[in-house]
DNA sequence: TTTTATTGATTGATCAGTCAATCAAAAATA
DNA sequence: TATTTTTGATTGACTGATCAATCAATAAAA
């Protein structure tokens, strides 16, 4: 029972605070969510802390699973980068209670040492699958940047669709992404190998 | 008194959840760091619901302000681009507490819709800014996605900063935002007055 | 005197977490 | 096989703590 139970929960507890929009839920909502009672749950994970904890876990090792697969398909590096855009913008993940718990985990994230620790791990896989392929492509210095810039746009794509103020859909976010891969692929040096010196200024003054 | 204590109530607001990280901070506390009783700040704000919108009320005046000054310092529609940036990320912005408050209200806006009618306004006002300096420089259509894209690299350069996981500083997340505009600037039409027809694919292919 | 500012004390609700008690299945024993 | 025992699953009822909100009372100012 265990596994069943513990899993049960977790994914009870994701759908909830998805709801809800806020870790703020009980554990009498939860349980009741995955049909047992709250003493059950507390039996299981010892506090609401730690099904929090799971939780999050479990939604990381999601978006994990889905980025191997991705990549796994793609065959150079510039197909992988498209391939990590698009994990990020999948279905799943810019569902709207799915982002609603992100978001409560970011904010968590703030008094949670150990949430936090999740969010970084996040932030830096990203950075990371971003990276690689990046330098197959650019100098390190300029995949580097760029790397960053990038993530820094997912998450801001994503965390802005929460507003549902612009709703920007899964296709114009991708888009978005590319156009910044594209226009600074095209702006950045071109070669892994290229010469050292002043940082490449991206053309200036081109448009006054 | 009473805009002295409300003021002060605001302010001691702010600074708590900052500190604290989160929204769940207790009137008791709020009232202690402005150092009169709990019932009084109940007397004249009603509820804590009240005060904490007026808390993020506050927040957007302060940063509406600081645009306002900035962008009347600058001439061109390219250094008000600029001024928009500089002033997301300039120094009050990027406090540590202040980026957790604004966090702790971004997870609030999911569930208080007045809350996030305020976190609107702001994305609002930002992409705003940017599309009324890009219009002149590009084609309606470009300055819409570009204003699009540099709100979403801002708020994502934002949120990544509240992880202290990669810790890129204030200088840095200006110059990566710089890039962006620079790149697309370049890489888009550069004229408002531009051959209309299909939505002018950025260069692509450049880089295989 | 009337009004405003201020607080201590209290209330009512909500929750995380505990615990003793039940129930059922499996394991051990006869 | 029939039985007792043990173990794990599950819950209802309860506790202690926390907190928003209220209110009656006091102090001070107008």
């Amino acid at each position: 029972m265990e596994p069943v139970r513990r899993k049960a929960l977790v994914d009870a507890a994701l759908r909830v605070i998805g709801d809800h929009g806020s870790l703020a839920v009980t554990m009498s909502d939860i349980a009741r969510q995955a049909g047992v009672s709250p003493a059950l749950a507390h039996h299981y994970f010892g506090s609401k802390e730690q099904l929090l904890i799971e939780t999050i876990r479990s939604l990381l090792r999601q978006l994990r699973s889905d980025t191997v697969v991705a990549l796994k398909a793609a065959r150079t590096p510039r197909a992988r980068l498209s391939a990590v855009i698009r994990v990020s913008f999948h279905a799943d993940q810019f569902a709207p209670e799915t982002i609603a718990a992100w978001l409560a985990f970011y904010a968590e994230a703030q008094r949670s040492e150990e949430t936090r620790r999740f969010l970084v791990i996040y932030a830096r896989r990203l950075r990371s699958n971003l990276l690689a392929n990046l330098k197959a492509l650019l100098s390190t210095e300029a995949a580097e940047r760029i790397a960053e810039g990038a993530a820094a746009m997912i998450d801001g794509l994503y965390i802005r669709q929460s507003l549902k103020s612009a709703p920007i859909g899964i296709e114009a976010s991708i888009a978005l992404t590319e156009d910044y891969l594209n226009a600074l692929l095209a702006t950045a040096s071109p070669s892994p190998r290229r010469e050292k010196g002043r940082p490449h200024r991206t053309t200036q003054g081109q448009m006054t």
